[in-house]
DNA sequence: GCGAGGCTGACACCAAGCTGACGCGGCGCA
DNA sequence: TGCGCCGCGTCAGCTTGGTGTCAGCCTCGC
């Protein structure tokens, strides 16, 4: 697996790199976040570890416009910030894990496999669904052939349905998927990216059942 | 289905493990984390029920290393505390699902039940009765292989029934649970669900008796 | 055959759900 | 720094279908 280390301490990042090595995979280590920009594009990555203190700017930053270019890469954040807030922003940023400094080098190893292997489960499974061919690892649908883009919280939401197929699941429960924890929502938001999701996607793939919630239309 | 409790607290860990067991569940329960490590060693769990705040350390730090050595298990936290940041914390050490002290019983069953329901390979388990197959978390009803939409009054009335198989339910009994207390209904609110039931799944599936109530019909 | 209890078709009401519109905030770009 | 675009949460007005109510009929037990 080809992994892009972001880490300006020499220190720690021979160590992180060291045992990343010692697990097979291969790495490429920079310290500034213009270098990490030019490797990703100049090379694809399999897993980007991010430091989110660096001396050319915020991690946060880099990591959203990675995930604004369209980069579904996995991202793991790395950080000696362990304010709540941090956390939920990297989250809300984008990436799939989050470890906080100092850190167990054998806890870096398992997250990274279980990123990993969130992932890399079979190359690119494709399902269809309803007229859908929907590309789960690069985040993918097209619908009569043609490309559909869905946004980030559609993405979730739609993630979810698929992750359940057929189960009814209530809006407490699609608000508990998309915001974690914080952020209380009182409105219809739920409502609302289910009719968004309808209207890129085609108004069968999810069916209401009034008063109890939503489901996966059937294929 | 096989599943540890780990809770030093003996008045709450024994409702709980009667809880459980009383769900059809073998337990487990060990008050130290170092018991629990020895039990997790010599047998394998289903499920795992954490305490955070324990007499020989921090339930996290061994949720954490359940973790990192690559153990999988579902695991639900329980704890006093309803801090976001331990939440978040929690989850991010690999919790599937977290219950803040203090908690209903039958919420616990539930979520165990969802929980295991995510892991198990056959995800629902589909009852079947009187023709009808019957899955409670996707709540869907297929009849003769067609599926049968319930509305939400509906499955609250039929779901009394299937909790109490064979039991005699009177209608004061049924309205009690359709409605929480408040809006009395003064009129044949019940048999008219009743009624709607049967149509939809067919006139034996609810039994009246006359001047008592009505009961589950025979499988 | 009578009465009480149960059944069910019809209907009106209103809460649940839908969706177009709007505004805020973040990000890219000049 | 200012401008414009885009994602997303919020809201309001509209639509829809679930649900309570009732009336008239049916059934059961005596």
């Amino acid at each position: 697996m080809r992994i892009l280390l972001i880490e300006d301490d020499t220190i720690l990042g021979a160590a992180v790199r060291d045992q990343i090595a010692s697990d097979g995979h291969s790495v490429d280590w920079v310290t500034r976040l213009d270098e990490a920009s030019a490797a990703i594009r100049s090379t694809g990555y399999d897993l980007v570890l991010l430091d989110l203190m660096l001396p050319d700017g915020r991690g946060i930053g880099f990591l959203k416009s990675l995930r604004s270019r369209g980069d579904v890469s996995p991202v793991i954040i790395m950080t000696a910030l362990d304010q709540v807030s941090d956390r939920i922003e990297g989250l809300n940023a984008g990436a799939d894990d989050y470890l906080v400094k100092p850190f167990d080098l054998a806890e870096l190893s398992a997250r990274i496999g279980s990123v990993a292997r969130r992932y890399s489960g079979n190359p690119n499974p494709i399902l269809t669904h309803a007229g859908l061919e929907i590309d789960l690892a690069a985040r993918s649908i097209r619908r009569d052939g043609k490309p559909v883009q869905l946004t980030a919280r559609e993405w979730a939401l739609f993630e979810a349905f698929l992750s359940r197929p057929g189960q009814l699941l209530s809006k407490a429960q699609l608000e508990e998927k998309l915001y974690a924890f914080d952020a209380e929502v009182e409105s219809n938001t739920i409502e609302v990216h289910v009719s968004r999701l309808r209207k890129k996607l085609g108004a069968h793939v999810i069916e209401t059942e009034r008063g109890l919630g939503y489901r996966l239309g059937k294929p």
